[in-house]
RNA sequence: GUGGGUGUAGCGUAGUUGGUUAACGCGCCAGUUUGUGGCACUGGAGAUCAUGGGUUCGAAUCCCUUCAUCCACC
């Protein structure tokens, strides 16, 4: 892999999540019946490395099954293990381990053995970077917190450690918190595409008829090109009047929220300050401590 | 000027053998969104049914007045 330029990922394409009757799990895969014309489409974690490799993206995942919040402990463990039979598939079927990073994810729902179990068997594979995969799924931050505590020291020190699907700030927090090294999400840019921008004091819904005159930018902390350029109120009337400039400005500015976040999560690493940071910035950005 | 048509929420419409809280789309207002497909999902507010009068137990619906608007003719 090589680690000096921007990292593409594979976007989690291949996910198995919440498809219901539109899709039929088994051991060999997984087959999808489109929602458009009713074709099916079968996955295997030898067709999706060949489409990986074929893609190229830098980092690329295990096909995996993330499982749904709640699930019984049977289910989560049979689930679990068939991922990690997925995921030999995989390394064993991946063509370009030289230059793609092949991840394995971490399952086990919300139990403890399970999720140990699944990180024994998959550091087993020695694969160059591991996932949290199965949390963020609709459950009390609470549990949320616990797995996540759990589940990161598990993981290997000298290897990336990527959480999936996590996008709120607190959260993002929390993760650094827990030793994660790497995040990805939808929410910043959907948020942005449904007129909601992330500030440092909480969120923006900026296609509110209150910002229809409000001439300040999104967050006057930001140092991104929307907000060094455009106002509440303009950016509002792009968004109603379904102008894509509007959602692209939220886009901009909400993935520059992040990425400064994460700077100064960096720095407050460096000094030793990361907890009192967090209980500070849920201060500000409005959430209970 | 004559004949005919039309007037229902901000806009576009549905609803008339007269019968309980007048429907729908868009827009508007708000909420949701956590392993993305670009504009989604869930709620909500808003109409003295152009106007004045009449018939009737009861009128958006029937009759007349006025106004507005459209078409044709002059």
């Amino acid at each position: 892999m090589r680690w000096d330029r921007p990292i593409l990922t594979d976007s989690g394409g291949f996910q198995v999540f919440s498809l219901g009757d539109l899709r039929t799990i088994s051991e060999e895969g997984v087959e999808f019946k489109s929602h458009l014309d009713g074709s099916k489409h079968f996955f295997s974690p030898e067709s999706v490395m060949e489409i990986e490799n074929d893609l190229g993206a830098d980092i690329i995942m295990a096909f995996d099954e993330c499982v749904e919040y709640p699930a019984t402990y049977e289910y989560t463990k049979q689930s679990m293990e068939r991922t990690t039979r997925w995921a030999k598939r995989c390394k064993a079927a991946h063509k370009r381990p030289e230059d793609q990073g092949l991840f394995g994810i971490i399952q086990g729902g919300f139990y403890k053995d399970l999720r140990e179990r699944s990180a024994k068997d998959l550091i087993d594979l020695d694969l160059p970077g591991y996932a949290i995969g199965g949390i963020s799924v609709g459950e009390p931050k609470k549990e949320f917190i616990d797995i996540l505590q759990y589940t990161a020291p598990l993981m290997p020190k000298n290897k990336p450690r990527y959480l999936m699907g996590v996008g709120t700030p607190d959260y993002l927090i929390e993760a650094a918190i827990a030793g994660i090294d790497m995040c990805d999400c939808v929410l910043p840019t959907r948020i942005a595409r449904n007129g909601t921008a992330m500030t440092w004091n909480g969120k923006v819904v900026v296609r509110n008829a209150t910002y229809e005159r409000d001439f300040t930018p999104l967050d006057a902390q930001c140092d991104c090109y929307t907000c060094k350029n455009y106002t509440r109120a303009y950016i509002r009337h792009l968004v109603k009047a379904n102008e894509i400039l509007g959602i692209r400005l939220l886009s901009i500015h909400n993935l520059r929220f992040l990425t400064k976040l994460m700077e100064r999560v960096k720095i407050e690493i460096e000094n030793d300050n990361l907890l009192s940071f967090r209980n500070e910035f849920y201060k500000q950005y409005g959430y209970d401590v």
